[in-house]
DNA sequence: ACTCCGATTGTT
DNA sequence: ACAATCGGAGTA
């Protein structure tokens, strides 16, 4: 999938190479887990599936998640990594490195950054409204994607929710 | 009201 | 190894 921004007017896109899924209620590691519930922050999550949740984490970050679960029933993707398709030289400038590969858009934080995404796109849709848009790429995926335990989590650390493309420049890790 | 911690990143 | 920086959970 790629998905694309037009934030400030300029256009940026990048094929997801990376992602993290968080499948609902009883996945403890999700922000809507059981224990937790509907909070302000993960509203979005209790949304359709195909708006946006936008969170902060660690008070610094932005990261981008696709919610993929029905109304009422909170799963999100987190989008891990992209592979800069149009506009890197715009992610470049709003990153403030002239790095490629990992160093410009491996990690949510450095997506997010790179795409122009805040919180102000938090439950925005994405088949096809302006500013941010998630669509199908033309090119195969190449065979499978490897798979692994999510990144940063302490509960539920060993659950194998992680997809990306192994060997690709722009995995975070 | 207060403490602790997190789906991270950049710098020391 | 650690700071930045803040919402939410847990505790009181």
């Amino acid at each position: 999938m790629v998905l694309a921004s037009t934030v400030g007017g300029r256009l940026t896109a990048g094929r997801i190479v990376e992602t993290e899924a968080y499948t609902g209620p009883e996945d403890p590691a999700s922000h809507a887990a059981a224990r937790i519930g509907r909070t302000r922050r993960n509203a979005s999550m209790f949304g359709p599936p195909g708006i946006a949740y936008v969170y902060r984490i660690y008070g610094v970050h932005w990261c981008i998640n696709v919610v993929t679960g029905d109304a009422d029933h909170p799963a999100a993707v987190l989008v891990r990594a992209i592979e800069p398709m149009s506009g890197s030289d715009i992610m470049r400038q709003r990153r403030g490195t002239d790095a490629a590969g990992r160093v410009l858009t491996g990690g949510p934080g450095r997506v997010a950054q790179a795409l122009g995404v805040t919180s102000a796109l938090d439950g925005h849709r994405l088949d096809g409204e302006p500013l941010l848009l998630l669509r199908p790429h033309r090119a195969a995926i190449p065979a499978s994607p490897a798979i692994g335990p999510r990144i940063g989590v302490t509960r539920a650390a060993d659950w194998p929710l992680r997809f990306y493309l192994a060997g690709n420049p722009c995995v975070s890790r």
